[in-house]
DNA sequence: TGAAGCTTGGCAATCGATTGCGCAAGAGCC
DNA sequence: GGCTCTTGCGCAATCGATTGCCAAGCTTCA
């Protein structure tokens, strides 16, 4: 019991029975005074705060929130599984996360990091059903949206970072991924350039549209099918690397590469320079989601932006009202093509 | 009150109490059965986890933290000021996070993500004392090393990520970053190189020890302290790029960067790439962290590894013994420089 | 002077789980 | 048959804060 940090600050006031022992007033009084409630007088208040100023006394937060029943906190799932090589140090999840916990902390919400999905952990981790959070944020739907739906049966207070999809039954905040790949579609013709490869797992719904939107674009534009090939891979830098080695191993045939993610996009230009291929002048690159470092290749990256800061705004704004008995309500992200020097004319 | 996610599964046990009921046992007895104690037969034990498992039931983990007085959650601070421009998707501070993450998962903890300093903040949001955490850990020890000190002082379930500094009164994980820049100063002698610039603030106490080790190796091969320069910067890519920028406008005096991130040597190398100087034969670039990405950089990053897995799970369990009333120690990391193109001879 | 109204503050129940202690029933023994 | 010992379970206090309701004291006005 010694080794309980909460307990060793030197004496002094540890509960509010303590402080209201000191002020001569009742456990009742202090509550309210510490809440702003009007019906303490402005002189035992400030007697009050006096007091929990002097002994460093803070409110029990586990105690407060069993009785009202409110956790402020909110559990933010990163959805990360072995077999897709996803991890949080990929930028763009570890954006989104610090842009959320800066809007919570504005908010006075507490941010419980996980990274196991609440449906598929069967050990009872789940924050919300054993009342640690008061609601949950989860980043990508991930490839089969089914468990999610069911979770969401029961769930009410969640809000996904992700797309729009049939039987959905929980609010999403995103970009327009298909958009997003048809913008890349039709600078890449722009360029001059329509032998693409796409790079990533299309069975995630967000990926999917990604590559539709491009394949769209190109085609559209008299492109035939044969010219673009789709590359399925995990999420992770070593394989797009290798793939792209193999790939242009003996010579590019194709003069673009999309990839899934910037992190994915940036492997592919260092197997491509090891290749002695240059970019953009031999293929162009081309990724998503415009991490802060995109700007700061050699070539700087051309990539589709998906906004971080408004994103995780968004998500704790929106989630906050639905918690707040307000509607459900998705928000739609703008989307829009940065171009850079990785994927200029030839 | 309807808005509660915990309540919305459809009917069944919320409570101890109603699964006490449904199994016609006291309270205590089911409390007991989940906890595995040996006070109640089998029988009884397989009768509750079944009505538990088909009521969809979860203990309340905020009605048995207040009881238990534990919270199995620790508190991760990044201590991010806007002064220094340090952002938490700077990846090493994911990096570290995610193996935090992990290291705390396997232990059933949660893991609280704040990105205010503890004693910074008046607004009485410290984990600790407010019975939130049972533990901190704290990555990087900034300027000024009063204020943890103070801290330390009065919450004993602290540990940091950083170096042993006089009057350090907490434990501390991390590499021998004297030993880094020693690494990397010698490093460059042998490639031929002795005017380096260095990148970053050397008032973190962190940084200041790279410094000197560099300088130190420099100094001692006879490089004269005139031939070497220090840039003070924050940690943003914004900052590296300008510095860069105006050092070399005028074509390269100095042959050699050492910054004190890969974030910061990124930038640089892309800053030097638009000033049409070349990497590394003009101007090598050493970096500090090996984020992953490190390598996948054009050319690809020479830098000193700070195994941010190894030290993750250090931290964990040296904070988890703490906690369990073990001996207060220091863990040492490993501190290995990873050569490669971005520095190699002239 | 007395009734009514307002302000201030205390009492006690409550949130949901844990745990020391006590009790009853059955086993084993003389 | 009576006694001790063990096993299995319930009672009730407890963790620390919140809040509906009641009460005492004071002001105000007829």
């Amino acid at each position: 019991m010694t080794g309980n940090g909460a307990r060793d600050t030197n004496g002094q006031a540890r509960t509010m029975a303590q402080i209201a022992e000191l002020a001569g007033v009742a456990e009742s009084t202090v509550s309210r005074a510490l809440a702003g409630s009007r019906r303490v007088s402005e002189e035992t208040r400030s007697r009050i705060l006096s007091l929990v100023e002097a002994s460093g006394y803070r409110i029990n937060s586990r105690a407060r929130s069993l009785r009202t029943q409110k956790t402020r906190t909110i559990e933010v799932v990163i959805p990360i599984s072995e077999a897709n090589r996803q991890h949080f140090s990929d930028p763009f999840f570890s954006q989104i996360t610090a842009s959320i916990a800066d809007a919570l902390a504005e908010h006075g919400y507490d941010l419980l990091l996980s990274r196991a999905c609440p449906w598929t952990d069967v050990s009872g981790a789940d924050a919300l059903t054993s009342n640690r959070a008061d609601g949950v944020i989860i980043i990508g739907q991930g490839r089969d949206p089914e468990p999610l739906v069911r979770y969401a049966e029961t769930h009410k207070n969640v809000i996904v970072w992700g797309v729009d999809i049939p039987g959905r039954n929980y609010a999403v905040v995103g970009g327009d991924n298909f958009l997003g790949g048809k913008l890349v579609g039709e600078h890449l013709l722009s360029q001059g350039r329509n032998r693409v490869v796409f790079f990533g797992d299309i069975r995630y719904v967000d990926i999917g549209l990604r590559h539709r939107g491009c394949m769209s674009a190109l085609t559209s534009a008299g492109a035939s099918q044969d010219q673009t090939l789709t590359l399925s891979m995990p999420f992770d830098s070593a394989s797009a690397y290798q793939a792209t080695q193999s790939l242009f191993r003996s010579g590019a045939w194709h003069d673009a590469v999309f990839a899934a993610s910037d992190l994915l996009a940036i492997a592919a230009m260092q197997a491509l320079a090891d290749l002695k291929i240059r970019v953009p002048e031999d293929v162009a690159v081309v990724g998503y989601d415009d991490i802060a470092m995109a700007a700061y290749m050699t070539p700087a990256l051309t990539t589709v932006r998906q906004d971080t800061t408004a994103g995780g705004r968004a998500l704790v704004e929106n989630l906050l009202t639905i918690i707040d008995g307000g509607a459900r309500r998705d928000i739609h992200l703008p989307t829009e093509l940065i171009v850079r020097r990785s994927c200029s004319a030839k």
